[in-house]
DNA sequence: ATAATCTCTCTAGTAACTAGAGGTGCAAGC
DNA sequence: GCTTGCACCTCTAGTTACTAGAGAGATTAT
């Protein structure tokens, strides 16, 4: 049995997090010891792990939440977890067409910028008037969501 | 003079927002109507422009701040609103850069998983097994921050 | 035995908002 | 002139996924 600073090195996820996490209900309550700190076996050191990878991966807790009640019914069809991991590279593809998209506008303000005074700054004046500047995000209309 | 519900709509930002933008004093303190109502005159509005535009190409709250206090001294140079623009051009191609590979590994994931049953399920047991994983997205040694 | 380190709980803070409660202002229709 | 109804006001709390810190108890090493 692992406490939780062996747990968490183990794992590279910080002790902190693996008291968030069973706080939230994504580990079960740990064993504790006589004194009350908290004892970790293999199956809690793998569901972690697994937590971890699936964050690596991009994947929101709530997704993983559903991927780690799939992954305790083995018998089912994998259709579900699929549909999950088809989300959320749907998510990933959409979150980069958006970066691209900033990365250029970003670029080209730089480029325009000759380094003059900020009057004559592209980077200011391409954000003060949108009429400036050449990326589609947007403008017109109401709020759109902002990509992360 | 526009009312907090006018402006809005003329830039796209919702009307909260304002008032959080107000709150944390990227925005001046708006004048107010008799009746305590905030009031907005063209240059809030070229601010919140601004601001709204900042905000879709992904600048942070606190380098928006930044550039805006650039863009009231015109006769500056515009090397510090360039640098800030940079600093966004890097973070945005880093995390372009990490979106690509895990979008790589969640197709991996998918095309290998033929739609079977949970126990053989490739997206389960790539997240449980590292070895499984071609990404390399530093499982060994401590955290790594999950870029967004 | 004591010091150092680890762990415990609890609260609060982060970014950038969003949602809701409960109450006032204001313009238009009748 | 009055009422209806929407827009506005303030304030609190919630969101995501943690991180930081205080103050106290448990283990481990010397």
């Amino acid at each position: 049995m692992l406490t939780i600073g062996k747990l968490g090195q183990a794992s590279g996820v910080k002790v902190p997090t693996i008291r968030y996490y069973e706080e939230i209900g994504l580990l079960p309550q740990a064993e504790r010891s006589a004194g009350n700190q908290r004892l970790y076996g293999r199956r809690a050191q793998d569901r972690l792990t697994f937590i971890r990878h699936a964050r690596e991966l991009g994947f929101p807790l709530d997704a993983i939440r559903d991927l780690l009640s799939l992954s305790d019914q083995p018998d089912q069809s994998c259709a579900a977890a699929d549909a999950i991991a088809s989300v959320q590279l749907v998510a990933v593809e959409a979150r980069i067409a958006r970066l691209t998209a900033l990365k250029a506008e970003l670029q080209r303000m730089l480029v325009q910028c000759a380094g003059g005074v900020i009057a004559d700054c592209r980077v200011i004046e391409v954000l003060g008037d949108h009429s400036r500047c050449h990326a589609d995000h947007g403008v017109a209309g109401h709020q759109t969501k902002v990509a992360r």
